[in-house]
DNA sequence: AGCAGGTTTAGCG
DNA sequence: CGCTAAACCTGCT
């Protein structure tokens, strides 16, 4: 693997992220790191990040690749995908969608989700809260306060 | 096989 | 009202 990566900086979250590609978009994940690290995009989905970010756009238009995941967690994320900006859903609610009651299958399969923001993960929700994050739950707020939740 | 996970719901104090 | 306990389903070790 060439290992393509970009990097921009993500205002409303205060961190860096990193974007991989292969084919297509394969990964992304959060920077935590001060020091100062160069942005690069190259990709166009890596501007589509930054307009997102910039609240310049509600929709993400490239491919994913999720092939090396499970077919339940890809039915899940796919799934996911249909959710639109603004909107949020419970985990029981998404597992209804795919015509199972694996709520719980479903947590799993999003903490396995190698794409955040682009599969929006930070929209599933908690019936009785905010629910968890794999980047972390103070992220998952501010990602939800950029779509204007509460 | 067994365990743990980004949950949920019911039951008690 | 807040907390503990058991249940559902899948992916991993």
């Amino acid at each position: 693997m060439t290992g393509n990566t970009d990097i921009i900086f993500a205002q409303p979250l205060g961190c860096y992220v990193e974007l991989t590609y292969n084919t297509r978009l394969s990964s992304i994940r959060f920077i935590k790191s001060k020091n100062g690290l160069k942005e690069k995009k190259t990709f166009k989905a890596t501007f589509e990040l930054e307009q997102y970010f910039g609240g310049e756009i509600k929709e993400f238009s490239c491919d994913v690749d999720i092939s090396g995941l499970s077919p339940f967690t890809q039915k899940v994320l796919d799934e996911l995908r249909k959710i639109k900006y603004g909107e949020t859903i419970t985990y029981s609610g998404l597992a209804k969608r795919i015509g199972s009651k694996a709520y719980r299958a479903v947590g799993r399969a999003l903490a396995s989700n190698p794409i955040p923001i682009v599969i929006p993960c930070h929209r599933v929700v908690a019936k009785n809260g905010i629910g968890g994050y794999s980047g972390g739950v103070d992220l998952k707020k501010r990602l939800l306060e950029l779509e204007g939740l509460p």
